[in-house]
DNA sequence: CGTGTATGAATGAACG
DNA sequence: CGTTCATTCATACACG
């Protein structure tokens, strides 16, 4: 995940090379990075207005859309989500070590406990409890011009 | 090797964790295993409740994580519908070679494992029958309906 | 050792 | 908003 596209988006070289369909929008490293950290401001779900800001701004970068960052946005929050949840979840049967390299040594019982009762239709129980707050943006920067210059103005 | 052939990864040990640079899930036998055949049960799409037990349990065969088995289902559902489709597509007059496997499959390793209960799913089979039935999307894929409201005036 | 193929992972786009 | 689809990138492994 991020911890990964760090340093290759950017395919400019990958196979696309010639023609290039571009079917969908292809962000370069500098967009996505800029939209990275309008999120990691706090930002998360953007106004029109902030879209249009935001797509005018990256396009400097590339060609890009509004609905581009609409979706970006979308998307992101949303996995963001999603991975908390499992990470979460799945976290409590990691209960060894989170590096499990080398567990020559210790691996062993655990697995002992024969998991054989496959059930995956139990009771509906329920994950969440609906929310999190995480309603910490709005402040000033959902209007007009603010928040948006970062340290990238480029202009 | 168009099916889940039987012989061909299959490490034991393999490095579902155990070591190297833990670049990507490496799914072990068994557990491929076990999602082949939930897979196989009807299970297309699981739920996140789904999805974290499932991986609880093949945790139990070596390292796995929850993304992984949701990651699993998503490419296994969209390579056989890619499959499906490319075939539909491509048909000329394949008839012939219908699916003649060219390996030699006459030699199954110790896959006799005989996938120990693997009930998972009580009577409940009506519950993913909407999802299930039987592929039959339709192909016309008419996505001309610009339901696209997104309440943004943009494009 | 280079190349094709199977498949894990990521993400843009879109649906309900 | 959560979930699902489609396409693509990246990598492990088999083949020759």
């Amino acid at each position: 995940m991020d911890e990964y596209s760090t340093g290759f988006c950017i395919r400019a070289t990958g196979r696309g090379g010639t023609g290039s369909k571009c079917g969908r929008w292809n962000p370069t490293g500098e967009q996505v990075k800029v939209l990275t950290e309008l999120f990691r401001s706090g930002l998360r779900t953007p106004t029109t207005d902030q879209i249009q800001k935001i797509s005018a701004e990256l396009s400097f970068y590339g060609k890009i859309e509004s609905k581009n960052v609409f979706y970006w946005f979308q998307n992101h929050k949303a996995r963001e989500r999603q991975k908390r949840r499992r990470i979460l979840v799945d976290d409590l049967h990691t209960t060894t070590t989170t590096s499990s390299k080398q567990f020559g040594s210790g691996e062993k019982n655990e697995a002992e406990r024969v998991i054989e009762t496959l059930q995956l239709f139990p009771v509906k129980s329920r994950l969440y409890a609906d929310d999190c707050k995480e309603n910490t943006y709005n402040l000033g920067m959902e209007m007009d011009h603010p928040t948006l210059d970062l340290r990238l103005s480029f202009v």
